[in-house]
DNA sequence: GCGAGATTAAACATAA
DNA sequence: TTTATGTTTAATCTCG
């Protein structure tokens, strides 16, 4: 099974530790008489080398050769009884050199090496075959490696030597046959590390992630580290038997394979199906490079401008010619060029990865916003000018957890005339600018149970301002109760409870709230057995604003009635916003004037609409109901005011409230608002 | 530009 | 003393 390849060898021992004896009995023989000896093994392994080479199957064999080692370690543990097992796993290091010891696939465990094995697809006998040459190339490297050793003994000896006098020119000669000798070692190894290339390209080696990069290590430093392997195999993974089949690859290959292979997506790392089949890669191929230089003689991804855009380059290249010289030059196949092409894989990756979630995001959100959007308006909540009775009525008939709204598709604040773009607005509001605005009074639309009711899940979960004002929802929260009274902490646990806003910046909002109670007379104090209380002076609340109410305070009772106007005239106004949702969303999300435009013409429209027909109750509540769907335009973020007409506070103001939210009003950080919570 | 309303922040007081 | 609650003032913003 093993030969020994020394030329003038005829043993053939069948066991690696006679191999090892035998190897170091050649090795122990006195250099100088073997000088000769040594020049026509030395021809002789040389040869035998690039015949090995030849066979494209380097690193399989060693692989095989590990695995020999360890059969014959099974033999050794039945028939020798000699040795311990234990001394015999170590007997061909022992007898090596370290270095030859790590080029020695003996560093692969039994279970990648039987990973390694099962991958391999060649015949029985062409693993026979691979593997006698493996031996041999094994057997020269670590006879080379003896050689090596037995020599530097020998020059120190003669060193020593020399010191004494001794034929000086005798150990300069020795000395210039082991540099040589040195030289054709490191030689040797390149020329294995190329055909390792050379077997990793055409994809007759694979290597797994798990398994040890290369079975052969270099021995010097000036080898390509185990690291960069395994980068090459990533990055040549998705080329096939179509790459040259020599060991020369040009650095231009390496580094436009690199970036090519990166460009694409991850998939495009892994063997192509189609590559193997035709030879022509359907992703990013140097050949496919080629071409498009030669139809763009000055186009390369990593040249613009004159300057090398390889990364952290950047060199002035005056003309193409220059450049590629100039890639061929400073990027070559290295450590350096490798470990940055490494680096630029990972930023791909990396941002592969953030785009395949930005886009499940998107895909999310538009399959959301299309079955919100395709949705039928079927029963739009009251919407409007409920006055502030049917408000507390509606507010103890729903409350919100009576909403059917399922918690996986948590419904977003929607009025039939703003559902998509507010929604959407809603999200992409997040990107806009910290203009805090308010909705135009005139045209809020009040808090009602049905409103918050709708939109309850929505802003149960999404961390979006809820567009009505503090005494608007603490009005609300009052009502809401059985007892149409709550404590303080009550309210601020409904606050928290029906908004995810408020479950952070506590601090602030809470301060605010008590603000609020204390402020409007329309919250009155009520000592209570268990302690204060907060209850809803409803006549104080619609008195919150007489002027706005044309300082007519009958308005306020034709609050009732002025929903019977703004019905219709809602239904009109949602049609004409639904027509422009989608230009809505867009220009809204966008901060587009386009949309304010819109809604201020819809509104002018709407007001004017309302002036005639119901001159009277000109605003008190007023319509503003129907303005809601336009208030998103002017992105507010605020008040619905309570006293006015009720409506959905829907979308509309959800979208206007993001951006103070998340840029006005983020208190996140504040460690001392944090504290208070 | 002005006034009104709303929000936010802060100081202060009081009670538990 | 700490915390919660309540009051008040001031600054700021937005809108009409």
């Amino acid at each position: 099974m093993f030969q020994c390849v020394f030329s003038s060898s005829v043993l053939q021992p069948h066991r690696t530790s006679c191999l090892f004896k035998h190897l170091f009995y050649h090795s122990a023989t006195p250099a100088s008489q073997k000088q000769p000896e040594i020049d026509s093994k030395k021809t002789e392994i040389q040869r035998q080398t690039v015949r090995a080479l030849s066979v494209k199957v380097f690193i399989f064999s060693a692989l095989q050769v590990a695995r020999q080692l360890l059969l014959q370690q099974q033999q050794q543990q039945q028939v020798s009884g000699l040795k311990s097992p234990k001394r015999n796993d170590k007997q061909p290091a022992l007898q090596v050199p370290v270095s030859v010891a790590m080029m020695t696939p003996q560093v692969i465990t039994p279970q990648q090496m039987q990973q390694i094995l099962q991958q391999q697809v060649l015949s029985p006998q062409q693993l026979q075959v691979l593997l006698q040459q493996q031996q041999a190339l094994m057997l020269q490297q670590q006879q080379l490696q003896e050689f090596y050793k037995k020599q530097q003994e020998q020059l120190q000896l003669q060193l020593l030597q020399q010191h004494a006098g001794k034929q000086p020119k005798e150990q300069q000669q020795v000395a210039t046959q082991q540099l040589a000798f040195q030289q054709q070692l490191l030689q040797m190894q390149q020329l294995q590390q190329q055909h390792l290339l050379s077997l990793q390209r055409q994809g007759l080696l694979t290597i797994q992630p798990g398994q040890p990069a290369l079975p052969l290590q270099p021995l010097t430093q000036g080898m390509i580290p185990t690291e960069l392997q395994q980068l090459w195999k990533e990055v040549t993974s998705a080329h096939t038997t179509e790459e040259t089949t020599g060991n020369n690859h040009s650095s231009l290959d390496l580094t436009t394979t690199c970036v090519s292979s990166s460009a694409p997506s991850k998939t495009s790392l892994i063997m192509n199906p189609h590559a193997s089949t035709n030879g022509q890669l359907s992703v990013h191929t140097p050949k496919r490079e080629s071409l498009s230089h030669e139809e763009h003689p000055h186009s390369h991804p990593l040249y613009g401008h004159g300057v090398c855009k390889w990364p952290g380059c950047e060199a002035v290249c005056e003309d193409f010619q220059s450049f590629l010289k100039h890639l061929n030059s400073e990027h070559a196949l290295d450590d350096r060029s490798t470990a940055q092409c490494r680096v630029q894989m990972q930023v791909v990756q990396q941002l592969e990865l953030q785009l395949a979630k930005d886009k499940e995001r998107l895909q999310a959100m538009m399959t959301h916003l299309h079955v919100k959007s395709t949705e039928p308006k079927t029963a739009p909540q009251p919407l409007n000018l409920v006055s502030s009775v049917t408000l507390s009525k509606s507010a103890s008939e729903a409350s919100p957890q009576s909403l059917p709204h399922t918690p996986t598709t948590p419904t977003a604040p929607i009025t039939p005339a703003t559902q998509g773009p507010s929604v959407i607005t809603t999200t992409s509001m997040h990107t806009v600018g910290p203009i805090r605005r308010r909705y135009s009074d005139k045209y809020n639309v009040p808090i009602s149970s049905a409103d918050i009711a709708q939109n309850q899940e929505f802003y149960k979960n999404a961390e979006v301002r809820p567009p009505f004002t503090y005494a608007s929802l603490i009005r609300q929260a009052i009502l809401e109760s059985p007892e149409k009274q709550l404590t303080l902490n009550e309210i601020y646990n409904w606050f928290t409870r029906m908004f995810a806003y408020f479950r952070r910046n506590a601090a602030t909002w809470k301060n605010a709230v008590r603000h609020n109670l204390s402020l409007h007379k329309c919250f009155v104090r009520v000592e209570n057995v268990k302690g204060a209380v907060w209850t809803v002076d409803e006549v104080e609340f619609q008195k919150r604003r007489p002027q706005k109410i044309s300082g007519n305070p009958s308005l306020i009772k034709n609050m009732q009635t002025s929903h019977a106007y703004c019905t219709p005239l809602n239904a009109a106004l949602q049609a004409s916003m639904a027509e422009n949702s989608i230009p809505l969303y867009t220009t809204a999300s966008m901060g587009n004037p386009t949309l304010g435009n819109l809604a201020s013409a819809i509104r002018e429209e709407l007001n004017g609409a309302m002036e005639h027909t119901n001159s009277n109750e000109s605003d008190s509540s007023p319509g503003r109901s129907p303005l809601q769907a336009v208030h998103p335009v002017h992105v507010k973020e605020e008040p619905l005011d309570p006293e006015e007409a009720e409506g959905p506070l829907s979308l509309v103001t959800t979208a206007n409230h993001s951006p103070d939210f998340d840029h006005d009003r983020d208190y996140e950080d504040e460690p001392v608002n944090e504290d208070m919570e």
